[in-house]
DNA sequence: GACAATTGTCCTATATACTGGACATATATC
DNA sequence: GATATATGTCCAGTATATAGGACAATTGTC
C-alpha cells in the first residue's frame, strides 16, 4: 500500500484514539507492518507532524499541525468569522457554544467554547457523532429530499448512544420542521439534563453548510431562554449574511 | 522521490506562501512533475487535509489540520498552558502577548494574543525567524557555550530584515547577558517602536525550552513598564513551575 | 532468574508508485 | 482570432518504496 495513504490512515487513527499511542499498537491498528510503521512515524516526528510523549514511548500529533492550522485559520473566513460568534455568544450567554458542521455523512463541531455550566462535554472537535444524535443534525440535511436523507444517513446512525432507535420517519419530519422554523432545538440527547439550541448558517443557494448551537440547562426560565435564542439566531443570521456578501 | 516526502515538502511550500496556490504553482514550487503532483493534491483534498480556495482554483490547508491541532493542544499540557498564559497575560496588559520556541535553528511564535496596540505584526504564529532577530531568540539558546552558539545559528541569520549585521561575538555576549538575567530585551528590532520583552521557561535541567513575550510601545512610563515585566516574569515562573512538577 | 512480549534496526526481493510525456480543454494576452 | 500558457486526465516503463522477516536489546511478568 502506498505510503501517503497509510500516512493519512495513521493520522486518522491517533484522531479517533485521543490520544497518544505505542508505534507497536499503531501498527496494528492500521494493519501496516512494523518496520513501514517505523518508518512513516520517523518520518513525521521529524517533520513536527508527529511528536513523541510520555518519556519517548508514544506518538500524537505535534506542533507543525498547530501552524498549518493556524494558517488554515487565517486563510479560511468563515471559520474565523464563525469562531469569533462561537466565543461571543459565549461571552454574551455563559453557555456552552458551538459551531458545527458537516463532515462527509457525520456531524461535527469546527469551534467551541465552554460555558460556566458544567456539562460532560459528549462531543470535542472534530469527533465525527451520527446526525440524528444532535439538533444541528437536522438542519444541516435540510436542504434534501426524505428519500436524499434516507440514503444519506446510514441506517446504525439512527440508534442513539442509549440504545433507543429514532423512526426515519419521524427524523425526517424534524428535518421538514428544522427547515420552516430556521431553527431545532433537542432535550436530553447528548445529556439528559441538557437543551441544544441550533440554527442554521446558510450559503446564498440557502444550504445549510453549518450550524451556531447553544448548550444550556432543560427547562430554563423561559426569558432566559429566549434571549438566549435571539442572540443564537442574530449570530446565525450575521454568518448567513457573511457567506452571502462573499459569494455575491 | 518518495510521496510522503512529497506530502511534508508540500505542505511546508503552502506554509511558506501562507496563502492559497493553484497546483501548477505548487509543482514548480516543488519540482515536481505536475502528474504527481495533481494526484498528492487530490489525495489531501479528499482526506480534508488539503481545501480549494476562491473558486476552486488554488488550494490551502483544510479542515481535518484544523481537528488534529485541536488534538494536539488538548493532548500537549505546555502548550495548551502557554496558551491560557498568553491569553492572561494579554488581558492583564492590554498588549501583544506571545509564547515562543525553538524550531529547528529558528525561532517560532506558537501562541500569540494580539492587544489593543496596533504593531504591523512582523511575526505570525509558526512562521520561522532568525534567533537574532528577536529577544527571545537570546534566551532560547542560552544553555550553548559561545561556540555551539556560533554552530548552531547560521551565518546568514545574523544580517537583520534592514540589511545591518549583528556581531557575533556582541551576540553571545547577549546571550550571557540573558541568561544571567532570566530577561532580555530588545527595542527597534522587529518595528521601529516597539520593546519586546521576553522571559524563559526553564525545564527541570535549566534548558529554555520557551519564552514569554510581550511586545509594547517603546519608553513607555516606567512603572506601567515594571508592572508588565512583573506579570510577564510570574508567567514564566507559573510554566516553568508547572513544567518540573511534571518532569520531577 | 527464566519467560514472554515488545521495541527498534537492518536487510533483500518484488510489487507498484512515481515519472514523464501526450492529449484535449480552458483561460489569458496581444 | 491567433498565440501562448495553464488545467486536468490518462497511460506505460522503470526506479524504488514497501513488505516481511531476522535480529539484538529492552521491558514487564510470574
Amino acid at each position: 500500500m502506498r505510503g501517503v495513504d497509510r500516512v493519512l490512515q495513521l493520522l486518522e487513527v491517533l484522531h479517533t484514539a485521543r490520544e497518544p499511542l505505542r508505534i507497536g499498537e499503531l501498527a496494528r491498528r492500521l494493519n501496516a507492518p512494523r518496520s513501514t510503521t517505523y518508518d512513516l512515524v520517523n518520518t513525521l516526528l521529524a517533520a513536527g507532524i508527529l511528536e513523541t510523549y510520555e518519556e519517548e514511548s508514544r506518538v500524537f500529533f505535534g506542533r507543525t499541525l498547530h501552524f498549518y492550522a493556524s494558517d488554515y485559520m487565517n486563510g479560511h473566513r468563515l471559520s474565523r468569522l464563525a469562531r469569533k460568534e462561537v466565543q461571543d455568544l459565549c461571552a454574551g450567554t455563559g453557555q456552552t457554544s458551538q459551531y458545527c458542521a458537516l463532515t462527509r455523512d457525520k456531524f461535527t463541531v469546527l469551534h467551541m467554547e465552554t460555558g460556566n455550566a458544567m456539562f460532560k462535554i459528549s462531543s470535542d472537535i472534530g469527533i465525527a457523532l451520527p446526525l440524528p444524535w444532535t439538533a444541528s443534525g437536522r438542519l444541516l440535511v435540510d436542504h434534501m429530499t426524505a428519500d436524499e436523507i434516507l440514503a444519506f444517513v446510514p441506517e446504525e446512525d439512527f440508534i442513539l448512544p442509549n440504545g433507543h432507535r429514532i423512526d426515519r420517519a419521524t427524523f425526517c419530519a424534524e428535518v421538514a420542521a428544522a427547515r420552516r422554523d430556521d431553527f431545532f432545538s433537542t432535550k436530553g440527547l447528548v445529556d439528559d439534563f441538557a437543551e441544544c439550541l441550533a440554527v442554521p448558517v446558510r450559503d446564498a443557494a440557502g444550504v445549510a453548510v453549518g450550524c451556531m448551537c447553544l448548550i444550556t440547562v432543560r427547562d430554563r426560565d423561559p426569558d432566559e431562554r429566549g434571549r438566549y435564542l435571539d442572540q443564537l439566531h442574530a449570530s446565525g443570521e450575521r454568518l448567513s449574511r457573511a457567506l452571502s456578501i462573499k459569494a455575491g
